[in-house]
Parts: structure tokens; sequence; C-alpha cells
DNA sequence: CCGAATTGCTTTAAGCCTAAAATGTTTCCC
DNA sequence: GGGAAACATTTTAGGCTTAAAGCAATTCGG
């Protein structure tokens, strides 16, 4: 229950109050707990796939956004899907395409564009490691009942756009 | 509900069943919801840090480690706790005790072991950036009620859990 | 004791990643 | 049409990251 001089500031504030030195220790330790979380599993499968397929997880998350796309994806889309900058797409598929993974081509009707797809080897090999890395995905979930899985899925989502509008009112 | 011969199956299996080619695709998307919800909230950190303070996200983790233990910590210490390869710490810990923010020594009880801690500098400039980091945080998770941080805590405390059991049945 | 593991750290080689600047292309609009 | 703005990609410079190999120092078992 706010006091009433904070209620005073409240109304001088935006959306949000200003509150008393509030400590959000609660959310710090959900942020820290998240990418615990992330991190762990993330080297789990990283070191699973160097081990078995001898590949590196930025090439097998390349490849399986490129397995959603028959038609394949500008450089572009493929750094906006994966969320990382463009040079660092530029280098991934010039190292994909170099190990025949890959096929990459200007775009017939805008020169500025380059269009990826996966070659048939690239497809056959992103297929035989996803059926393994969804064993491995399932074993880490293991523990989690199927309403777990259902109410972190809700919640992530909540967390995720939480995140997305905060972002945004930074970056508009 | 099982069919019978699944049931069968079940039985020479160890923990968990066999199963007919089962899909675990609400895993896959659960995981992919964690991953994108770590990238987007990291990514904004990372940004902040760096317009704010100039200082890159690695070097602030690190710093954060250190705040909590005053009398020092080896560099054992920090790679476990920071996740990383120990190689990685070398390096970060080179440029932090370059730039004055860490001081390293060796111990005096063993020789192989250098323990860092953060100088007068390196705590204060923390402190500082550490007050605005817990702001961002609370702005990012700000839509989740206080009952959905807790079930987020509770349900990633389990996958934490489970994660940890699956990554050590491969590496005992 | 003393050699064999183990431990703590560093080095190496390769790749990943980012922000920012540069390059070439297309679109917009006057 | 022609210049400005927007766009897609590449380049650049620097830092992060890993796995694996290498080097000391310590501990352990006989």
């Amino acid at each position: 229950m706010p006091a009433v001089s904070d209620c005073i500031n409240m109304l001088d504030s935006e959306t949000k109050a200003v509150e008393t030195p509030e400590d959000h220790a609660e959310e710090l330790r959900l942020w820290l707990r998240l990418l615990t979380c992330t991190t762990l599993i993330e080297g789990e499968v990283r070191g699973r796939l160097r081990q078995r397929f001898d590949v590196t997880l930025p090439r097998f998350d390349l490849m399986a956004q490129l397995d959603k796309a028959p038609d394949g994806m500008t450089l572009s889309d493929v750094s906006k899907r994966m969320m990382v900058s463009n040079g660092n797409v530029t280098g991934l598929v010039e190292r994909l395409v170099e190990s025949g993974h890959l096929d990459r081509r200007t775009s017939e009707t805008d020169r500025r564009v380059q269009v990826i797809r996966l070659t048939k080897l690239g497809r056959a090999e992103f297929r035989r490691m996803a059926a393994e890395h969804e064993t491995w995905i399932a074993d880490l979930f293991a523990d989690l009942t199927p309403k777990d899985v259902r109410e972190l899925m809700r919640l992530l989502a909540k967390t995720k756009a939480s995140a997305q509008k905060s972002a945004g009112r930074r970056r508009p």
C-alpha cells in the first residue's frame, strides 16, 4: 500500500509509479534463473551437436531456419529470425556454402538481396541431426509434466511480450 | 493413454518409456521460447550497458560475481559460477585488471591459484551500474504479476533440476 | 618418499558475435 | 529525370567463446 506522498509522486510520472527506492530483487533473481536455465541447456546441446555431428550450434540454428523455408530466405530474414547481427549471418552463411550445405544466389528482381536455401546434402544432414536433437530436448525437459510445459509456455509468452514492450519503449 | 504394445516396450527400457516415435514438439517449442526470451532480454541489457556505461555484458557479469565475494574468488570459482570455460575467464580478467577494475594475486598457500577481487574503482563502478541495471530488469519484466514471477521461479527451478539431471546422466 | 594422477590456469586455433562504417541498389518524391 | 532516403549486404575492428593441448603446482597411493 503506497503512502500518500508516493501517490503524489505517481501523478507526475508517466505510466509507472516512481515509488520509493524499490528493490526489484525478485525480478533480478528471476532473470538470473532464466539465464542459468538457458545457458545450461544451450551448453548441453552445443556439446552434443559437436560430439555427435561435429557441427556448431549457430550452424544448426541457421539450418533449422532454412528447413522451415523451402523457398529460401534472405539474409535479413535470417538475421531477424535468429536475432543476431547482419554481419554475423554473412560469415555463417559463407562457411555453410563452403561446406556444401547451403546454396546462395542473388535475387533476380532485386540485386541487393541474397537468397539462401539448404542444398540436398544440407537438408539431409539437418533432418538427421534434428531428429536426434529433439530427443535431447525431450530428455532435458523430462521432469516437467505436460501441465508444467503448458504453464511455462504461457508465462514465457507473457515475459516475451513484456520485454518486447519495454525494449520498444526505448527504441521506437 | 499408451497402447498395450507401448507398455510392453516400456518394460525393457530403464527409467523412461521407449514409446512409439513420439513427437516431443511441445518441449521443442518450449525450448525455443525460452531461448527467445533470454536472447531478447540479454540483447537489451547488453545494448544498454554499452550505451550507458560503455561496458560489455561479460565484464559486468564477472564484476557481479566478485561483488558478492568480498574476499575474492579464484578463476575456477568464477568459471563455474559463470558457466563459461576457463580460458574465457583468463582473458576477461586480463582486460579488467588492465582497466583497473580488478586486482589479481597469487594465493600464498597454493601457487597454482589466482585470487581476484574488485578494486575500489571496480566496486564503485559496478555498484553504479548495478543500480541502474536492476531498474532495466524490473522494466523488462514489468507486465508480470508477483504471482507470475513466483510461478516462473518455481517452474524454472524445476527445469534447471531436470536439465542438470539429464546432463549428469551423460557426463557422470 | 616418489611417481602418477589431479588441479588451476594459460595458450592456441578456430569460430562466433557485435556495432559501426562502407558499398551497392532500389525506391520515393519533387 | 534526379537527388535523397531507405534498404540489403559486406567489411572492419575488437572482443567473446570454446575445446583441446600444455604447463606448473599439489595431492595421493604405494
